[in-house]
Formats: structure tokens, C-alpha cells, sequence
DNA sequence: TAAAACCCTGTAGTCACTACGGAGTCAAGC
DNA sequence: GCTTGACTCCGTAGTGACTACAGGGTTTTA
């Protein structure tokens, strides 16, 4: 199997294949006569396990792990658990922060439509505001967590 | 005020600002006799601005236009709504993506924990399984929306 | 006077790719 | 035989928003 094929057969493109070997992912294949790489069986079976995880968001450092433990058969069980629970954990607190954030823009948007036309964007009105450190729509003491990166403390 | 005051006023890192001033978001501020740079109280309006909507986890070149509306004064209200509406919607898309990932995530791990102890680990059997192209807990055919990344279409 | 704390510049690293340049190889059609 | 197009190779640079470092100079504090 040529890359291109492989790329096909794994639902992904053949620059990402040489990446994942440059990485360590994948092993370097054997060589055909003219030097192009030649992939079997065994190696679809590796990328689609790759992609699978990449396509639960996993990082490549974790698909390193599992793919070791594959090898391996000791005790991984609990390992391979607690790397997924990390995985959840971390996609759980990314959703909340990003909820907190959409009823910020949207108070922040609310109070640019509020705005009378004749008066300064609403949107631009808050922002400068905020720069001036005076309570504002998005970050008012009513909204309860505070800001999600380093906005005021 | 030099750079580390600027900084602590801004609730941010002294590289950040130095980074902020390369991308050409924080103008080249003027400099004392050593070389060190010299910032005013408009500088620190600037960078609260900029870490705010930072905070609201807007791109740098969102809020470059939205600077270089504060400064004119034309027809920007529109574009400043528009702008915030975009980034609202993209923060939409990502929760409901995330959403759906980790419904998938909490399949895998239960496949985890229901396999007996004496079982290989559920999870790698469920990701070796995916890479056989066969049904798995995560991706099976009751998982509406499908997988999120190029795993199979 | 010495050490700590600050400042400068420039570069490299993070993550997971993606895109490009410049070259070689192969198969099909004329 | 020749051209065209599709494929392959390798290496490097770009993405976004920083972060960390190296290697030097300056200022403040003890």
C-alpha cells in the first residue's frame, strides 16, 4: 500500500501520515525499490486507532500511551481509565468555562442592541468601559465565576 | 511606568505585553535614557482593553479591529455587533461539539468499567475495536451527530 | 560591593497539523 | 519518445497566543 492509499483507507491525508511518523506514532514503513513507503495491514490498523482517538480530542501524547499499552498487557487497565477520566475532566471544565463565556458576549451583545443609534456602539461603549475598570455588562458583579482567562482578578 | 508596572496594572506578564507590541497591538511606547520603555496611563487603558477582550477569549485580530474602531468613529457599530455575533456563534459550535465529544468519552469509559477484571481493559478493546472498523461504545450506530474530527465519515 | 531584581533583544518551544518549494518517479495518452 | 498529470520524496515555515529561555545590561537593595 502506497501513502496515498493508506491516507484513504484511514480517512485522512497523506502530509498528517508523515507527521505521525516524524512523531513517533507511526514506525518508519519499509521502502519500496524507488523509495516510497510501503504500508501493510498492520499499519492501516495503527492510524485508524490514531484518528479514532483524535477524533474523541484526545492529544497525541495520550494515543503514544494507549498505543504502548496495546503492546504491553501488564496492569494498564486502571491507567488507561484514568486517562480517559483525565480527558473527560478536562473536556467537562473546557464546557463550562465556554458557557460562562457565551452569557458574557451575550450580555456584552445585548447591551450594544440596547444602545439607542444615535448613541456610541454599545459593544465599543462596554469594552472601553471595562478598560477603565467600571462594572460592565459582560463582566458585571452579577455574573457569578468572574472572566475565564486573565481579565481582572 | 515601566513594563512591569504595566503589567501588575493590567493583571498580566511583562512578556506578553513585549508580545502584544511585536503584533502590533500595543504601539511602540517612548524610552527612558537606558533603553527601557516608558508607558502612560493610555497605554494601560489599551492593554485593559485588550486583555478584556481576551478574556472573553476573542482572537488578536478581532479585537485590532475593534481598537481601530474605538479609534474612528464612522459606521462601526454594525461591524462591532457583527464581530461579536460571529465570535458568539463560534463559542456556540465549539460547546455543542464538546457536548457530544464527551457523551462519547463517558461510553468509552463506561465500556471500561463494565468489562470484568479479568477482562483485557475495556477501553483499548474498545479503540481496537474502532480501528477494526467495527461498531464501538463511543461510535456506535445510537451516537447521533458523529465523531468530531475526521475519524470515519 | 555584591546579590537580587529588573530590563533589553532575539530565538525556540508549545499543539496538531497544513502548506509550500523543489525535486524525483510513474503511468497514460499522443 | 514525449508530454502531461498524478503521485512520491524531503525539509521548512506557517498557524494562535503566548511562554520560556539565553545572554547580556541596569538598577535597587542589603
Amino acid at each position: 500500500m502506497k501513502i496515498k492509499e493508506l491516507a484513504i483507507a484511514a480517512y485522512t491525508d497523506t502530509e498528517t501520515i508523515r507527521f505521525y511518523e516524524k512523531k513517533g506514532l507511526m514506525p518508519h514503513p519499509p521502502r519500496l525499490a524507488n523509495g516510497y513507503r510501503d504500508y501493510q495491514a498492520v499499519h492501516q490498523e495503527r492510524l485508524l486507532f490514531i484518528r479514532h482517538c483524535r477524533s474523541l480530542d484526545m492529544p497525541l501524547a495520550d494515543i503514544h500511551s494507549l498505543l504502548d499499552m496495546t503492546q504491553a498487557n501488564a496492569y494498564t487497565h486502571l491507567h488507561a481509565e484514568s486517562l480517559v477520566s483525565n480527558h473527560i475532566d478536562r473536556v467537562q471544565l473546557k464546557i463550562t468555562s465556554l458557557q460562562r463565556l457565551l452569557g458574557q458576549l451575550q450580555s456584552l451583545r445585548a447591551s450594544c442592541r440596547n444602545a439607542s443609534p444615535d448613541q456610541a456602539c454599545g459593544v465599543l461603549q462596554v469594552l472601553v468601559e471595562a478598560a477603565h475598570g467600571e462594572a460592565c455588562a459582560c463582566h458585571s458583579p452579577l455574573a457569578t465565576g468572574g472572566p475565564s482567562l486573565t481579565c481582572k482578578p
